[in-house]
RNA sequence: GGGAGUUUAGCUCAGUUGGGAGAGCAUCUGCCUUACAAGCAGAGGGUCACAGGUUCGAGCCCUGUAACUCCCACCA
């Protein structure tokens, strides 16, 4: 026995995983004769640091990974890392600058070659504080999103995406990030509250015989004006459609148009049209082939044609124009408006909407059948609550903008011909065009959205699109682990691609998890500075603690709040479990075990063996729905109130005994049980439960090599179950009234027994009662009237129970007391009548309920008429 | 504007086909009882947001209301 008296996981953590990893306990084989189950991991970025988010999606894939690999499943779990294009260039490029370098300095091979230093350096990072966390992935097939062969998977999907006439080149609005200066999918834009103003501006009718106020919250973009338009019906303006305002500042003629996309009821109801930075406008522009006149650039910057605000950034430029307004008198009003801007996910600049040449995916034709196989349940949501989120972005969904006018990333295997233009879309860059046979050709510059790799992930990782054993044995995965806030990003273009791709759902079941707020709720952000390290809580509590921490006792699919008591109530728990251990492995020493059958079972072990059969069922049947809070909650339970408060404490009075025969009976019976905990426990925690499962008797191998427990049914004591709880009751009243009647609890007390059916069934519990209720001495007597001391009496099932203390006793108290379990009674009496009175009831409820209530309402008469004799001797008495 | 979630003990949260309201922390009382003071034995504490309904029976199912949270859309 080596194991110190408290829990220390820094002791032994790392040193475990090392040797996990070095044994090869998480890899996986294609072995035809077992089931395969498999989870792919979501890719960290590799700008990543652990944060608790990971911390709370790896904790609950290695969970479950861990259950089915005791369960003997193959189990595979696919690690790597996503090379995050948008926000690992922005890294990049934010380093370059504090080093005095731009892009344009150093080129796109230059660049390249840095970020992928970058990546060398910081990319490993993420992986090996999964590690710390026990995530038992399988390392050896650990991928990276731009590895040659998920690469060439990339070049396949678009190349065959292009064959089919489901990508295509387009000339658009689209979001633009001036910071990024890039492109964004509408997904990649999130949307902020701002505080802004509403101005109202005039615009003079070009015949003089009249004007229209129109009013907008981005001034700037007037300057691109191309008409200003009315809603049909709205009689204010019927006699102007058609007319020309000029456009104020710029001098210019613009029409006045009518489109139904116009509120009447909104603003002045005109509004004006400026298509080359409104998506709405946009269309309203294509409607009425109206010129697109783009006044800004890339940067955000006004450009040429925005005239004499040509060169200024879009902000600037609007507090320009609203001056010139306000001085030529076109500004009629401004005020207040709080409204939504959007802003880019990774920089949280403001968005421009702009028009720009793009590639786009085609998303109809790829949404239905994805909507279709989650409508059939071939692919369900869990909860299932978040398939609504999910339909409601599929069934609305637009074309996928997937260009991005950045250089980290897969770059776009589209090449054009210098001489005819001609597009040319193939895995290798061609030496001449296909159509003229120019050799002067050159590749689209732009590389893919980040989100089109991730959702090759499944198969990419498997090695498509080469066909192999293990994409035929680990494909479909089996479940898909993520949080609800990437359910658009990655887990929807995940079902399409796979079903477009591999002809193959990807996965059968998502299970959606929360987020991880601070103590107070808000979600932790860079911003507010709320974050929590999980590399910190590890250092002072352990992974195991963190884990269990954020698993146990959470709903899925709810959010939780990381609250560092509950890390340590978990650390507690754990430290409880390795005294338990301790406690078991001291006992056993130079103890041989016997073989669980070979010899008689006490009431204690029966109990304690029934436990374990309700337990594992409860904790396998959570597992298996993934409702690991259930399942951890139920372990701990059973742990913690069951084999510790009583199981272990009763199990003394044999041991502490001199039989040595039953000794080691009981001994046996804790090596079993805690074996078993110890299993139950492995998923949620790893590290503790080998340190232990190693030092107990006769395991020297990992419990990671073990198999999880089942029902066994024989061991389903319920009749003797319910005999020792019947112990239990009089061990706490014991307890309670040496409580009360203030008797030290050092000192040993008498106790007198009028047993209703005998002695014989008392026998066979008294040493339970001795040690637990810490009694001298036992006597029994035929009724209670013999014992002539001042006593208290605890009726029981196994008849009165006389606990003599003389002076002790304080006739009031025990008034007191007795009129109290009274009152008690007569509720349950009065609750038991009513219920069995109600004919309703009587007719309608199951006959095992209602005989359940007519033995206790029984019983409960019994004891009151015990009682009433009782209160009054001790009435008379005083 | 559309949708979702939450509302249970002082706090944080569980509550598995509807059948006597639970845990952890906190509070109070008593204990260093030979595994554990990171502990043990006890105690107190709840109109399960509100109003209706279904049912013999509702924390749980249905309808409505309120408060808070989140997601989507974005009327300039």
């Amino acid at each position: 026995m080596k194991m110190a008296k408290t829990y220390s996981p820094q002791e032994f953590e790392e040193k475990l995983y090392k040797e996990w990893e070095e044994k090869g306990y998480f890899k996986a084989k294609v072995d035809k004769h077992k089931e395969p189950f498999s989870i792919v991991i979501p890719p960290p970025n590799i700008t990543g640091q652990l944060h608790m988010g990971h911390a709370l999606n790896n904790s609950i894939q290695d969970t479950i990974v861990r259950y089915k690999r005791l369960q003997g499943f193959s189990t595979l779990w696919i690690p790597g890392t996503d090379h995050a294009s948008i926000a690992t260039e922005v890294k990049i490029v934010e380093k370059m600058k504090s080093e005095g370098i731009t892009k344009a300095d150093i080129g796109r091979d230059g660049f390249l070659e840095r970020a992928w230093q970058w990546k060398d350096q910081y990319g490993g990072r993420i992986v090996e504080q999964l590690k710390r966390l026990g995530s038992s992935c399988d390392w050896s097939r650990e991928a990276f999103t731009m590895d040659d062969n998920l690469s060439s998977s990339v070049k396949k999907v678009f190349i065959d995406l292009y064959n089919k006439g489901l990508i295509y080149k387009s000339d658009r609005i689209i979001n633009w990030c001036p910071s990024c200066k890039t492109a964004l999918s509408d997904a990649e834009v999130e949307y902020e509250e701002k505080d802004s103003f509403l101005w109202h501006i005039r615009y003079p009718l070009a015949d003089g015989s009249g004007e229209l106020v129109v009013a907008t919250t981005r001034p700037e973009t007037m300057v691109g004006d191309t008409a200003v338009a009315v809603n049909p019906t709205d009689e204010r303006y019927a006699s102007m459609v058609g007319k020309s305002l000029i456009l104020p500042l710029m001098d210019k003629l613009i029409p006045i148009i009518a489109d139904d996309y116009v509120e009447k009821d909104f603003g002045s109801g005109a509004v004006k049209i400026t298509p080359a930075h409104d998506p709405n406008d946009f269309e309203v522009g294509n409607r009425h082939n109206l010129e697109i006149i783009r006044v800004m650039n890339d940067d955000g910057s006004m450009n040429e044609l925005a005239g004499k605000y040509c060169g200024l950034d879009s902000m600037t430029a609007r507090r320009q124009i609203v001056a010139d307004l306000e001085t030529g008198g076109f500004l009629v009003k401004t005020e207040p408006y709080a409204h939504n801007v959007g802003v880019c996910y990774r920089c949280h600049s403001v968005v421009e909407p702009i028009t720009s040449k793009q590639w786009y995916v085609k998303m109809e034709p790829l949404a239905k059948p994805a909507i279709k196989v989650v409508k059939q349940k071939k692919v369900e949501f869990l909860p299932a609550r978040f398939s609504k989120t999910y339909f409601s972005w599929m069934e609305n969904i637009k074309d996928w903008c997937i260009s991005r006018q950045l250089w980290w990333g897969h770059r776009i295997p589209a090449f054009y011909c210098d001489d005819c233009g001609e597009i040319m879309v193939c895995a290798e860059t061609p030496c001449t065009c296909s159509k003229c046979g120019s050799s002067h050709i050159h590749q689209d510059e732009d590389v893919l959205d980040t989100w089109f790799s991730s959702a090759l992930w499944p198969f990419s990782t498997l090695g498509y699109p080469e066909k192999n054993d293990e994409l035929d044995y680990f494909y479909p995965t089996s479940l898909l682990v993520t949080a609800y806030d990437i359910i658009f990003f990655w887990v929807a273009r995940m079902i399409f691609s796979g079903i477009e791709h591999m002809g193959e759902i990807p996965f059968p079941e998502v299970l959606i998890h929360g987020i991880v707020r601070d103590a107070e709720g808000r979600k932790m952000s860079k911003s507010l500075g709320n974050g929590i390290d999980p590399l910190g809580v590890i250092a002072n509590y352990g992974a195991d603690s963190l884990r269990m921490s954020l698993i146990m006792g959470i709903a899925p699919g709810g959010d939780t709040r990381f609250i560092e008591e509950k890390v340590v109530s978990c650390r507690n728990f754990i430290n409880k479990v390795w005294n338990a251990s301790r406690f078991v492995m001291m006992n056993s020493e130079g103890v041989k075990l016997k073989e669980m059958g070979s010899f008689r079972l006490s009431p204690a072990d029966k109990w304690i063996l029934s436990k374990l059969n309700n337990t594992i069922k409860d904790c396998s049947n959570a597992l298996d729905k993934y409702d690991l809070g259930l399942g951890c909650s139920k372990v701990y339970d059973f742990v913690w109130n069951d084999f510790c408060d009583w199981y272990i404490e009763l199990s003394k009075s044999t041991l502490h005994g001199d039989n040595a025969s039953r000794k080691a009976n009981t001994i046996t019976v804790l090596n079993y049980v805690l074996d078993k905990i110890l299993k139950l426990l492995h998923p949620f925690i790893p590290f503790v439960t080998d340190e232990i499962y190693r030092n107990t008797e006769g395991k020297f191998k990992s419990i990671m090599i073990s198999e999880w427990p089942t029902v066994v049914k024989k061991y389903n004591y319920k009749n003797e179950r319910a005999s020792l709880e019947n112990v239990m009751d009089i061990i706490k009243n014991i307890r309670n009234l040496r409580l009360e009647m203030d008797v030290k609890p050092s000192r040993k007390i008498k106790l007198i027994i009028a047993p209703t059916n005998g002695t014989k069934e008392i026998d066979n519990i008294l040493p339970y009662i001795i040690k637990m209720a810490n009694i001298e001495s036992v006597e029994y007597v035929n009724s209670r009237h013999d014992v002539t001391e001042k006593s208290s009496v605890i009726i029981s099932a196994f008849g009165d129970i006389i606990v003599p203390l003389g002076d002790l006793i304080d006739t009031d108290k025990e008034i007191a007391r007795i009129t109290k379990e009274l009152v008690d009674t007569e509720s349950e009496i009065a609750r038991a009548e009513k219920m069995l009175a109600n004919t309703g009831f009587v007719a309608r409820a199951p006959k095992s309920l209602i005989d359940k209530e007519k033995e206790k309402l029984a019983s409960y008469i019994a004891l009151r008429d015990k009682l009433n004799a009782q209160l009054a001797e001790l009435t008379l008495a005083k």
